[in-house]
RNA sequence: CGGGGUGUGGCUCAGCUUGGUAGAGCGCUGCGUUCGGGACGCAGAGGUCGGAGGUUCAAAUCCUCUCACCCCGACCA
């Protein structure tokens, strides 16, 4: 399955991904409210196995889930200057209830800071409460301008943790561990290769002293932020008064931090893996993980094919996978072939009359090999042992797609050092990760934006892109210490 | 907020220019034949044509207003 193709009709791409969503009966545009979508049962599963696999990082952790309000006093993000100035345009507001006009809005949250903070300064006297390690599974609202289905939408389903430290030191340490849990997860089980990087001041979340990132590559090599761990500094402690006194005595301020992940993580599962027959899954993500297609003619053939099925369906399941067993009437096999593959459920067994002679079923990934006729390869598999095999396909799809990725990114990934260059990068609709000298100002990073819509998606980390070394910016040839990461993003 | 579209059965759309019985394909229901890569036949259900007003003997069609959504930009995860 190494050669298999990967999506990259760049004109098309926006059609191609709502196709695929919809489709696979992921999720739809809500309609009646604007910009907001309404997320299908299929597409809340692989939410769900998101949710799982970091919430169980996050305690790991020590952290802990709680709940805060989806109103937010318009005061309270008034408290942080930035804040409010970076969310203000985006903000949705309620002004009445109870049937009258309220004295004071409040605003939709779009994220928790303000609110989490107010909490924090009741919450937090000693050093001894300290750290103060909370996550909060929710909702919040962005009125933005322009939509599209999990990548940006009006409301999205996210995590946000906040903390809060007695010192600088261990909220920077907080910051880089969670971010290397997104990328564990990422990698691992979403099998969606990531650059983590640190924001340039322009790029950075609003009120936030760092923000750190991590950008994939989407099949039209654009880049896609799939989450974000900030540095808040004092900032929020300074606005909401949120103080401890020190193991020596003295009242200082808390050290916070921020950090989430959204629905956009399913995006940028679709963009990364799935191809022009639909969705493609990592098992690891995946609802359904095989799926049995039974194959008969005569009443007594379905009698027994439907007998076996039931007891490979069995086996599985009693190893821990989710296996549907196809059992519709009035559909042809081929038709519930391709149901499936739409739905990217990543292994197809097939069960019929002759398999039942041999004792073996007929096994074809998600993702397969053509042969000289242009037809998917597929491979018998033994029911002795049928448990293994499947886990070993499983095993090996799952790093197959993280390897694709990986290998797709890498292919366009360049390192530039001429304006012509660089601007030839990203004609047109094009882009790809391109890193190339910036000399640190964001006048600069502004002006290569506006000539070629590329962005700086951020300044990797050590080991994540080219080794710092010296040279000159791209645009303006003035000295620039390291090469910084450019793409056009989502 | 600019530019461009679209609102007609569950879905995709035709019909509108030139007003005259509301259509097609897919899907859905029932029965039968099919079934190893998207089956077929027969029978059937399903629509106040986004909304309001106007013109007219007559409006999906023409006019006015309005609402909504989608796409492309700018803003942003």
């Amino acid at each position: 399955m190494s050669e298999a193709r990967i999506t990259t009709r760049a004109k098309d791409y926006a059609q191609w991904y709502q196709d695929v969503i919809q489709e696979a009966d992921l999720a739809e545009a809500a309609g009646v409210v604007k910009g907001c979508m309404v997320i299908k049962p299929h597409g809340y599963a692989v939410w769900e196995k998101i949710q799982a696999a970091l919430d169980v990082r996050f305690k790991a952790t020590g952290h802990k889930n709680a709940c805060f309000p989806l109103l937010i006093p318009m005061s309270f993000l008034q408290k942080e200057a930035e804040h409010v100035e970076g969310f203000s345009p985006e903000l949705a507001v309620v002004t009445h209830a109870g049937g009258k006009e309220l004295e004071e809005p409040y605003v939709i949250r779009p994220t928790s800071e303000t609110i989490i903070g107010h909490f924090f300064s009741k919450w937090i006297d000693s050093h001894r409460d300290l750290p103060m390690l909370i996550n909060q599974w929710a909702n919040v609202m962005r009125w933005e301008l322009r939509t599209r289905l999990f990548l940006r939408t009006g409301e999205f389903l996210w995590q946000e943790g906040h903390t809060a430290h007695a010192t600088h030191e261990e909220a920077t340490e907080e910051v880089q561990r969670m971010l290397d849990i997104y990328r564990e997860v990422l990698h691992d089980v979403l099998a969606v290769p990531v650059i983590q990087g640190v924001k340039t001041t322009n790029e950075r979340f609003a009120g936030a002293v760092e923000t750190r990132c991590i950008e994939a590559m989407m099949q039209d090599g654009k880049a896609l932020q799939a989450g974000t761990s900030h540095d808040l500094g004092q900032n929020f402690g300074k606005a909401f008064n949120v103080t401890f006194q020190s193991a020596s005595g003295e009242r200082e301020y808390v050290w916070q931090t921020s950090w989430g992940v959204s629905t956009r993580l399913i995006g940028a599962v679709i963009m990364t893996h799935s191809d022009d027959d639909g969705l493609v899954l990592p098992p690891k993500l995946a609802p359904i993980h095989v799926v049995i297609v039974p194959i008969y003619r005569k009443d007594d053939e379905k009698v027994a094919v439907m007998e076996a099925a039931e007891r490979i369906a069995k086996t599985l399941r009693d190893d821990g996978l989710t296996v549907e067993l196809d059992a519709r009437e009035g559909l042809k096999p081929g038709a519930k072939y391709y149901d499936w593959e739409r739905k990217g459920v990543p292994m197809r067994l097939e069960l019929g009359p002759r398999d039942l002679q041999s004792r073996s079923v007929m096994c074809k990934m998600r993702i397969a090999d053509v042969d000289e006729n242009g037809k998917a390869v597929k491979e018998t598999l033994s029911w002795d042992d049928l448990g293994v095999q499947v886990g070993q396909r499983l095993d090996a799809f799952q790093r197959f797609l993280f390897e694709r990725a990986l290998a797709f990114r890498e292919a366009r990934t360049s390192e530039v050092d001429t304006w012509e260059e660089f601007v030839a990068c990203f004609r047109d609709g094009e882009s790809s990760f391109v890193y190339a000298h910036w000399d640190g100002t964001t006048e600069t990073e502004l002006a290569i934006k506006e000539a070629t819509k590329a962005t700086i998606r951020c300044l990797p980390l050590e080991g994540q892109g080219p080794a710092p070394s010296p040279g000159q910016c791209i645009k303006t040839g003035k000295p620039s210490a390291r090469r910084v990461l450019f793409a056009k993003n989502y």
